[in-house]
Order: C-alpha cells, then structure tokens, then sequence
DNA sequence: GAGCTGACTATGGTTTGCGCAAGCTAGCTG
DNA sequence: CAGCTAGCTTGCGCAAACCATAGTCAGCTC
C-alpha cells in the first residue's frame, strides 16, 4: 500500500528541510482544545448541556477537573459564563457556546467520523448525525470554493501573502 | 451574543439526562491523536516528512518523545514503518501514512482552520492552503450529501439504526 | 578498522491531567 | 434559622507527557 500523497510545498516552503512551522495554528489548537476534557465538553455543549454538575456527570469527568476545563476554556473565549435565573429559584450560572467554540464544530464532527471508521471495531457509529432538512447524513469535507472535494494530493501550501 | 444552536437529538437521545455516551468516537479519537505531539506528527507527515531525525527536529520535540509517539500511531494504525533502500545507501526506515492517517486530513485542517481564525492575534492565517486546480483556497465545511454547507442549527443527531 | 550517520534507547527530572474523597458557601425552602 | 442544593474548591496521589543530555548500535564509507 503506497501512498505519495504528501501536500505540495509552494516558494520558500519547497525545501521543508529550511523553515521551521513557529506559528502553527494546529500546534496552538492543541494547546487550547487538546485534551480529552475538553473535546468531550465541547461534545456535551454541543449536545445542549449548559450546567456545572451536567458537564461533570455527562462527561464523566470529576468536578475537579470540570472546574478546571471549563476555566480555561471561558478564559481562552470558548465558553461564556452567564447568570440566568429561572422563576422562583436563585441566580445560577450556565456555561454557553461563543461563536469561537461553535467553529469548532467541524474539527469535532471530523474527529467523530474519523472514529466511527476506525475505532468501532468495524460496529460503525453508534450516533448518526443528519441534515434535518433533508434527513441525509453530513459529512465533514475538503474543498475548494469553485465546489467539489478536494483530494490531499490536490492540496498545495503557501505562505500567506502579506499585505503592505 | 445569544446562541441557542445545540444540535437536536432525537428519539431516546432527546432527554440528554437520561443516556450516557459510552462509545463516544470522539473521545476513542482524543486517546489516540489527543496529544499535541501526535497532531504535529501528522501535520508533518502531510507535509512530506517521513524519517525519524526530520520528524523530531521538525516538530520540535525530543527524540525519545516522537520514538514513543510514533510507535503509538504506528500500531494505532496511522503510520506504517517501512524499510527502503537508496542506492549506495544502507537499508533504513521511513514512517508513511497509511489510509487510515490520511483521513485525519479533515480534522487537522479543521483544527488549523480554527487557529488560523481565533488564535494568531488577528495576523490571520501564516499557511494558505490552497487547491491546485483552482488556485483557490479550500475549506473544511459540514454538508449534507445534496449539496449545501449545514448550519449547526440544521443538526440533528439519532441513535444508528442496527441491522439484523 | 576508524569514523560517520541514521535511528534509536536510557536516565533523570518537571509539569500537567486526572481520579477519589472531602469540604465549603450562598441563597432559597420549610 | 436549619437544612438542602448547585456550584464549586482543596488535598492527595498516580500516571502520562514532555524536556535535556548522553549513550548505543548497525552498517556503510574511506
């Protein structure tokens, strides 16, 4: 099984062996969404969970390290933190999506399909995710802007053009 | 900023309180690839990179930490070791991506996608990655089958329904 | 057969992630 | 005003992730 399928390198990134990636986006990512913790709230966020002991319980994660996540998260803009109160009961807090977090979405989705096709030990997912208005599965896609799917071996690397 | 875009669920799911996520594909995927090391690993196999020495100089890690990591991807099924020969040279080894590792392409440019926006303090994306048929940049986007992008509002997510 | 090089392994240490168990506090209910 | 409850915090301990430095080993070149 051979795979030549590396994206291509364009200008000064040609050479890979003479530039290091010291602003890497996906190396940030990490440092904000990459831990278990945190991707599994997100999920549970996704899902409509709002609450403090909701987020701990659903996810299975102790209070502990609950607190510390959701901290982090708020500070890094992912969360809000906002107080509501219902009819008759004292101010709570609740820890709702920015747009920040709801970008994710993607990055989760993907992660997801990715393991629902290999790490289900060939059972395949255990949740569907559909399009409502059309009840067809989604999916998480490459593509250009011109349409379809683009193939990793269609991919080329540049280095952003600067303006000014 | 009000977002009420959790995504809906259906049938048993509706009541969140009342299931569990056992068999979370996400999380399966966080064991796997939810270390920050793991993710550049990748990123650098996509860029072409496929000896030892590069991959540890490249990333920026030790060697003892990518040793370790890539035999953990490497019987996780994302890289394969494969002895090859130059000419004139002695036999060495080179780690590739297998199908299953490539299809993590979604997610890394998802996540890099997701940097790009929220964490290069307003500098933008250092990378453009871009199709080459079209010289346009691409996109990770969620989609139905039919056609359009899917907002998270138009989610809608269901237990898979089992044969037999 | 001395030296080089690619691919590791070994040692020692710090930091972070996480679990378990317990405690604490503000404000409502009885 | 005692008790309950949501939303935390604290203390303890383990394991995993990471860094730095140094060493090993096999096979080629000279």
């Amino acid at each position: 099984m051979i795979h030549m399928s590396a994206i291509k390198l364009e200008g000064v990134l040609a050479d890979r062996s003479a530039w290091k990636a010291r602003h890497c986006s996906i190396g940030k990512a990490m440092e904000v969404v990459g831990t278990r913790s945190a991707m599994l709230l997100l999920r549970e966020a996704f899902y409509g969970t709002t609450r403090f002991d909701d987020f701990a319980e659903r996810v299975g994660i102790t209070q502990a390290v609950a607190a510390t996540r959701l901290k982090e998260l708020t500070a890094a803009g992912l969360f809000e933190k906002r107080p509501y109160r219902e009819a008759g009961q004292r101010t709570r807090h609740e820890y709702v999506l920015t747009e920040m977090g709801l970008d994710l979405l993607p990055a989760v989705l993907a992660l997801m399909q990715w393991g629902d096709k290999y790490l289900q030990g060939g059972r395949g997912a255990p949740l569907t995710v559909v399009e409502q208005r059309t009840d067809q599965p989604v999916h998480v896609q490459v593509r250009g802007s011109a349409g379809s799917v683009t193939e990793p071996d269609q991919l080329l690397i540049r280095p952003t053009p600067r303006k000014r």
